[in-house]
DNA sequence: TGACGCCAATGACGTACGAAAATCTCGACC
DNA sequence: GGTCGAGATTTTCGTACGTCATTGGCGTCA
């Protein structure tokens, strides 16, 4: 048996609290300490779990403006566009996609200067065609996890 | 003292391995658990760290397809039409925004089928003026989170 | 004074392992 | 076609052991 109703209880569970103990796990759901551990390991070894971080409120440690970019490129020249976005650490989302532009990315910065700066520097590539950004006023939702459907 | 240099190193170990224990955080720290102990919770008071989620890969649990949502909106229904965006638990993030348009929101959906029927019910309503939906060819990179600058 | 380290005690925790239970496989049979 | 059961396989469980988190008290340093 490879992935069923408990091991989606348990990711349940842990998009609740990441650092829930394996034994709270186990009363929660019912089962004993160990099945929690084979089931958890499964589910890391079979990548459907690649990890765990720490939420950051990145607006409290001085990264107070993000920003979404929206790139055309030169068809032939996406990937090596999509690599160098990929490198820059304050892009915490770049999605290659469908639609009137190639890449959508989504950005951190310390402020609207900052901000300026790394756009202007990354516009500098002449394989970008076009290019239109969007500050965030209001993240009403980000990086939302969302549970998944038990049976009964 | 409040958030300092041992604050940014802790969150950037918890950002590689979200459920490291105390004692191995505070040897790769050198530092006391007991201290570690401390700062781990002043950040979670403090509101710096939000918590801690797995990173659940959606692609292998059959959520194969990722949109990003534009859409423009009467004015004086932003904030309600952001509610709605809010309560459905598929969209990872809603941002409201500068620009072209007034909501950016990225969603996940079994399929096509789905997707197009979440988004059809979605624009019934007559408050959202204009869209126009992205779909994701390839998530270089997404809700990564970057590891803070140290002193030295 | 406040940040930190150390110590000690207690209850909680993770993991390994062998036993028990549940499930699957497959040929034999009516 | 349907079902029965022995054996194999998978899944779950309880136990036990070494480790861990938490708390409070106390000393040190700047």
């Amino acid at each position: 048996m490879t992935y069923e109703n408990l091991d989606r209880k348990l990711i349940n569970e842990l998009l609740e609290d990441g650092r829930a103990s394996l034994r709270s796990l186990a009363d929660d759901l019912d089962v004993s300490v160990t099945t929690v551990s084979n089931h958890l390991t499964d589910l890391e070894e079979q990548g459907i779990i690649q990890g765990y971080t720490p939420k950051v409120n990145y607006d409290k440690i001085g990264y107070d403006v993000t920003a979404i970019l929206q790139l055309k490129v030169e068809g032939s020249a996406l990937p090596e566009v999509t690599d160098r976005l990929e490198e820059l650490d304050q892009m915490t989302s770049v999605y290659e996609v469908t639609g009137d532009h190639d890449i959508i990315a989504i950005g951190k910065f310390a402020d609207t200067d900052d901000m300026n700066a790394e756009i202007k520097s990354l516009l500098t590539d002449p394989e970008i065609k076009e290019s239109n950004t969007s500050v965030v006023l209001n993240a009403a939702v980000e990086h939302e996890q969302f549970g998944l459907d038990v049976e009964q």
